[in-house]
RNA sequence: CGGGAUGUGGCCCAGUUUGGCAGGGCGCCGCGUUCGGGACGCGGAGGUCGCGAGUUCGAAUCUCGCCAUCCCGACCA
């Protein structure tokens, strides 16, 4: 391709919009432009480098046995009903209408429309087991699209879904699916986690996240550095708390004015933190309208994992309730709130609250607070649930090792499902003895544009983009210094020809710019490799070959350029390959 | 949905406080000079100042309403 030709409008100046770097040099490089909030249009280059992590996936896909197919994003409100998501799904769905007023969705996911599939398709064991996957793009109306492509609200992916006879199957499946997506993003050059993670509204019993580690990341990886451990911090767990030794001390009411929050608190006394517990307030919500107030009991320096509390109540939904709500309920000011005597909502402890002693709380009581509260003596003892988060230097739940943490961009998940959608939906077998079982299913996504943002939030620098080769839109950029120089013109012709011949994706910067203008927009772009050829080489029958990650430039003669590239893209290659 | 900010040519922005000719840089078109890290000169095209009302002799600027975009939070298969 030459450049002179091709549609790259790259941006001099910082896209005002955008603030991480993958959103700003998508912009920049030219890959992309914004059509509205979390929709895009792909360029010429964007759309190439979605289709390398494409491909890649679908021949990792191929390779685990999966087979193609495209289902409609139009989809018929009736699916969606006969599961209950078309109202759980909430506002995140686009709903559309036909000329006769019937009801679709633009659909954010498949679940429905495959399994309508297999139960029209597949009656027998004999079919089975068989995965389908598409890529395609995905609809989802974002309460708060953000970050370029991380955080789209029309965005591509990879869904799979396994359909088999039996759990054992079912595991299987899973695992071909869970190493497809290792060899992905280890292809895609991608520094990531597989880490276990909260099964959320899927409904699923088992599941892992694959994740990209990126300070952008809107997700936490907690994992331990010895024993491998690892989890979404939403369903990370830590070693439990020691019973404490300490002796119960009597009670004591302590006059704390103006005392509001724990700093304030262990300023006041003084008391270390340690000893301080504090309560948290939640709505929860169980559906058909059921809600119920909640009080969370967690040590004063912890933050409380919301998910874990929604998980030990059973609950669909919970919210930090509001002050008013509060005062409602257990007549307790706000900020003077303890376990000790509370009423008006359900109690929940921590284990840690629960395996201390003598904590310092609140006392339900404007500017009191009590010391030395005890459960068991001075508020109830349970229940007793996991419920905080943890984070770096927590011990790991295996092996008791400080665990470390990081921010992660979720870029695959993989679950299984069971037979959530198959009996609603009715996707049912015989078997050998021709009994009618329901099918087991999983289902496994990845996130290809969010993808791509991955990749580039992990290898960019000041200059651009570092693509890796497996993903680069080209391979290499042949940038004449001076195009019009017809000894320049005559030998980047050649290279860029011959280059082509030898299957290397090559691009000609034939533009009539100056040569800072094509050094740039090379080191913007992240083409791998980029030739010079300029006067200063080409006197000595040279030309100059510049690696884009290390910037480091090599002279060699004219006639050695191809086999030389194409030695360092295979070397480049060994290096993101899975054999 | 709560909080904050911003909307001026394709891009980055000034002008709004104190109402008075719609500006600069980049990019784009033409000519010329240049040519190893975002050149220079000359000439040129391009704007309903987000939209709608209102105040005023006069509104990018003041008032009211709406919309869009971005950030933080809540939310998130």
């Amino acid at each position: 391709m030459r450049l002179s030709q091709y549609l790259a409008p790259t941006l001099r100046e910082e896209p005002a919009e955008a603030e991480i770097p993958s959103h700003r040099l998508m912009l920049r490089a030219g890959l992309m432009r914004k059509v509205a909030a979390g929709i895009y249009t792909f360029l010429p280059l964007g759309t190439r480098v979605i289709q390398k992590v494409e491909q890649i996936v679908r021949e990792e896909m191929n390779r685990a046995g999966a087979l193609e197919v495209r289902l409609p994003i139009v989809q018929p409100a009736e699916l969606w009903q006969e599961t209950g998501r078309w109202e759980e799904y909430g506002p995140e769905m686009f709903r559309l209408s036909d000329r006769h007023g019937r009801l679709f969705a633009l659909g954010p996911t498949h679940e429905e429309i495959v399994t309508d599939l297999v139960r029209n398709t597949v009656s027998s064991y004999r079919q089975l087991p068989v995965t389908l996957y598409q890529i395609q793009n995905k609809y989802r109306d974002e309460v708060r699209p953000r970050f370029g492509v991380m955080r789209a609200r029309e965005f591509v992916m990879k869904d799979a879904y396994s359909f088999d006879r039996d759990e054992e199957g079912m595991h299987r499946s899973y695992r071909a699916m869970y190493e497809a997506y290792e060899r992905v993003f280890r292809r895609c050059g991608l520094e990531f986690r597989v880490v276990e993670a909260d099964s959320g509204a899927i409904g699923g019993s088992y599941t892992h996240e694959f994740m990209a580690l990126a300070e952008s990341g809107e997700a936490e990886v907690v994992w331990c550095p010895r024993c491998g451990y690892a989890a979404d911090v939403e369903k990370a767990e830590c070693a439990p708390p020691a019973p404490s030794a300490e002796a119960m001390r009597p009670l004591e009411r302590v006059a704390t004015p103006g005392v509001r929050t724990i700093q304030a608190l262990v300023d006041f006394l003084p008391i270390d933190v340690e000893h301080t517990a504090k309560i948290l307030f939640y709505a929860a919500s169980y559906g058909g309208g059921r809600e119920e107030l909640v009080a969370a009991v967690v040590r004063g320096d912890r933050m409380l994992n919301e998910v874990k509390l929604k998980n030990a109540l059973g609950a669909l939904q919970v919210r930090m309730a509001d002050q008013e709500e509060v005062s409602r309920a257990t007549g307790a000011p706000f900020g003077s709130a303890g376990p000790v005597g509370l009423k008006g909502a359900r109690l929940l402890l921590d284990r840690e609250v629960a395996a201390g002693r003598n904590w310092a709380v609140g006392a339900n009581e404007e500017d009191w607070h009590l010391r030395n509260a005890n459960p068991g003596r001075d508020f109830p003892s349970g229940p007793i649930h996991d419920l905080r988060l943890v984070g770096a230097g927590d011990p790991c739940p295996r092996c008791g090792a400080a665990m470390e943490s990081r921010a992660g961009i979720e870029v695959g998940q993989v679950f299984e499902l069971g037979t959530k959608y198959s009996e609603a939906l009715g996707a049912t077998y015989y078997d050998e003895e021709g009994r009618s079982r329901p099918i087991l299913m999983g289902c496994y996504g990845i996130g290809v544009t969010r993808t791509v943002a991955a990749v580039i939030e992990q290898r960019h620098d000041e200059a651009g983009i570092v693509w890796p080769v497996s993903v680069a839109p080209f391979e290499v950029v042949v940038v004449p210094v001076h195009y019009a120089d017809p000894a320049q013109r005559e030998v980047a012709d050649r290279l860029y020809r011959e280059l082509g011949e030898a299957g290397v994706e090559v691009v000609l910067d034939d533009r009539d710019e100056r040569s800072g203008v094509k050094f740039n927009d090379a080191d913007l772009v992240g083409y791998p490799y980029r030739v010079t050829v300029g006067p200063k080489a080409l006197a000595r029958g040279e030309v100059e070959l510049t690696r884009r990650a290390t910037r480091q430039t090599e002279s060699l003669p004219v006639e050695r350029l191809v086999a030389a590239l194409r030695e360092r893209l295979a070397a480049d290659r060994a290096v993101l390959s899975v054999e």
